[in-house]
DNA sequence: TTCTATGTTATCATATATGATAACAAGGAT
DNA sequence: ATCCTTGTTATCATATATGATAACATAGAA
């Protein structure tokens, strides 16, 4: 294979990287999104994760595994925390 | 207990449900409207939920278990769905 | 009537979200 | 230095979401 090739294929291989770097993204974009809001809320508000643990009903490792982000959240339970900091979740298909 | 005591008791027992069902109808609010989202634009689409179900990856009958609302899905498989619909989900807490 | 398409419901197996507890890390105050 | 607060991580048990299959209902077309 040429070096040109050679080049392309790897350059290639760095787009299809790419690719699928934003499809799983894009995949993610959601759960990113709402846990900043999340993050947001609560901080702008002076609320320690062991309080928020607290108004859910809950401990505060789940708050920090929420906000981690290293796990897929129900609807429920985000609207139980939003809920939780004076918040409504809201949910849009766009 | 007086008629009136009755009553009332009666009333208020009315109005804890009616407040339940409120608190009830709050928790559930945004589970049934991503849901109706969801209907509107597979429906207006002409897309049948067997489509859908194949788009999305899993069977018929579970996209009908979700558009029943009979259960509480996760952040990632809304999102799943809406993009097998040409949308995305986004969340907001408000 | 009998097909066919569409949606519903029940059920099971498996993966994973969630609750709970404990231990740990880092920073700040004393 | 030792507390104390806050957040993180690991782990386990349990509940439940999800995938999958099958049976059923209903409406409309042939």
């Amino acid at each position: 294979m040429s070096k040109a090739g050679a080049k392309f294929s790897e350059v290639k291989e760095l787009l299809l990287k790419d690719e699928e770097f934003k499809a799983e993204y894009k995949k993610l974009k959601p759960r990113y999104d709402v846990i900043s809001q999340i993050i947001e809320a609560r901080t702008s508000q002076n609320i320690t994760q062991e309080e928020l643990a607290l108004r859910v009903g809950t401990q505060k490792s789940n708050i920090s595994r929420l906000e981690s982000g290293t796990y897929n959240p129900s609807l429920d339970f985000l609207a139980k925390v939003a809920r939780s900091l004076g918040k409504e979740v809201q949910v849009m298909l766009k």
